[in-house]
DNA sequence: CATGAATGAGTTTTCATTCAT
DNA sequence: CATGAATGAAAACTCATTCAT
């Protein structure tokens, strides 16, 4: 079980091994049930060579956050064509982004679960990583409206309120497509377009929905 | 810090003491990294007290999710009329909720990120919250069709889908605007309504947006 | 289950039923797997009251151990009687010691075991039992030198370890009587009379067996 | 106290370290009694060590019993030369079983007093060894029934009692020996040998011990 | 007389982490 | 480079024992 033991690897490799290992670890466990023992083992190295190339659990786990963010944003980049229309780029990057974390349980596992159930630092890592995503929805947005001759002044504020939401709504609909049985990533993808751009067109259209006026 | 030290309590006001501080660590700590020696300490008691009413750490996280499981979903519904139009409800509970969340971070902490991160049992109890929650919306597509006269048949599938989508956007939104400068409670229910409304609005007026036919 | 929760039963009485209780904790779990809790509750009482009458766990172990070792000697002195040759005598005691034993197993395991295996306090007091017991096997073996006409001056030394030896073979003959299918309690004390009396008999005759000359 | 700390010690030595102080320490407390912290500071090594090595107490204790019950049995079948006349076999078994526990009394402690007294699975693990011990001296009992030109049919159920009852009578006398002042293996050996070889001498030369008639 | 409420002190067990070779 | 040997610190849980009513 875990990768066979050969000697010698270079230390780049071994790193990734053990970083292969530990997101497996991390991702089924959970960070605190998570055992440096158990990690090490799957690697198919000893504890102290663990130690010796990623310093501690912290930064062990951190570097996990790290590269597999970086794996999952580089997908959705890849996923996306920028001339395309906005809605079309946005379809494409969820597909992306559902296919990826339907790949990688574990990774989104670490990612949306361990790292925000567990405070800083890795909170800030996994932050980065939103961040990005929400800019590249926000910048879809922006083009939705301009291809809507919708002058450009849907409040800033607004726009990243938007973003936000999507967002929360496919990390939610990805987690869930994770552990439900029949569920796909194309119908998690079509369920979000069907929820979140239309109702975005919608606004883009300028049929916005007000809310009541007689509240305490 | 912490509950002042009263001796001699009746056994139920004990509990919900230990059950407070219970949920503050909990929500602050995770699961895991928080200690029954710090729950005591906060709650004003000993150790083996918190045993003897709860029983083991398991039990006592589980009785947390169970009362505030039960007091967020009796939130939303004391929030709601059923008598009035859909959009109105939705718009009722939704602001509900985010008060209730706003009020009780510890509370959303444990419902939200620790029950669903830490397995069975606890995931299983927050299961049941959820697929109150999922009915509840369910009941209002149905009043929405109606009210739209339309077929209210979206497969069960899809509502699971939907609702997960609709409370991860929340989820998002009520995190963003807790942490953004300006944003309040109720622009972030606002701007949930025109993303998820509208889109719901179309969908049952048979406006369903169509993945494109060129792929792979 | 227990004793039924009666109220304001005469002091007597509710320290008979706390030591039942305890007896059979004690000789089913062992003394320190024992918890007071358990045996309050078995006895029908709360636990400071326990405490109240029996003062502590070592207290309320003597306890036990003193009411049955005179239950179980009174038991032996009542099945035989005086007057009758040495070797019916002996017969009439074993078999009242089988029976005895056989009735409260508990009991027997209080005795034999936890008080031996527990140091002192407890051992003393089961000594005190067996001191009795060696003075009856002593006393009968004076009977039977009588009967013999035959000097009954057997070291004191030798009388203790012929009577060490005589309950460990009784005791390893009960056990085996009781998971032997086929071997019966009477036969087990048939076989011990045959083991010991035949060569106690002997001894009296002035027959011992001498040990060989060509040793290192 | 204890072993001198030396470090870094080959894993086997440092595992026949932890078990004698074990075997030390669960013989002098008893096993419920007996802490791991104090076996592992007599062991002069930490407690995380014992666990890494032993795994549990539960481990560590049949472990122990596992080691003297063989250590024993080996003793005994080291003291005893097959060809010899079978009351020889028996007296140099006996000797050798009476120096052994004489020699390691923490050991029979453990064999004798903890492992039965605790249940399963340690009553299961001494057991065995009993019956290896059983079994050699019912093999002397029928050399001793050939040798005295008598049937072999001693029925078969009859000489595993006399076994078992001497086996017995040889138990409680080890640990009589072990506990009185003055007492020595030897003495203890010639005694067992007056109460059973003598009575077993009777048996084979027909001379039976008769229940009498009267009774109930 | 009797008890519900409460705890100090100790148990087994686990784990991240570091030497010495 | 790589590892077997080793541990400090803390966690969950239990129990005999005592107040205050």
């Amino acid at each position: 079980m875990g990768a066979v033991k050969t000697k010698r690897m270079p230390r780049a490799v071994r790193e990734q091994q053990m970083l292969d290992a530990a997101v497996r670890i991390f991702g089924q466990r959970g960070y605190m049930a998570a055992s440096m023992d158990e990690i090490a083992e799957l690697a198919g190295v000893s504890k102290p060579l663990v130690y010796l190339y990623l310093n501690s659990k912290e930064d062990l786990f951190t570097a996990c956050i790290r590269r597999e963010a970086a794996a999952l944003t580089e997908a959705v980049r890849a996923g996306v064509r920028p001339g395309l229309p906005a809605d079309r780029q946005l379809w494409d990057g969820l597909r992306a982004f559902f296919a990826h974390t339907a790949e990688h349980p574990d990774a989104w596992s670490v990612l949306h679960l361990q790292a925000r159930t567990h405070g800083e630092p890795f909170a800030g890592e996994v932050a980065a990583m939103r961040a990005e995503i929400v800019a590249f929805v926000t910048r879809l947005v922006a083009v939705a409206a301009r291809e809507a001759h919708r002058d450009p002044d849907l409040p800033e504020h607004e726009v990243a309120g938007l973003s936000e939401a999507l967002v929360g709504a496919a990390e939610s609909l990805a987690a869930w497509a994770n552990t439900t049985p029949g569920a796909t990533a194309r119908q998690a993808a079509t369920t979000l377009m069907n929820f979140a751009w239309s109702g975005l067109g919608n606004l883009m259209r300028g049929q916005v929905w007000t809310p009541p006026m007689d509240e305490a």
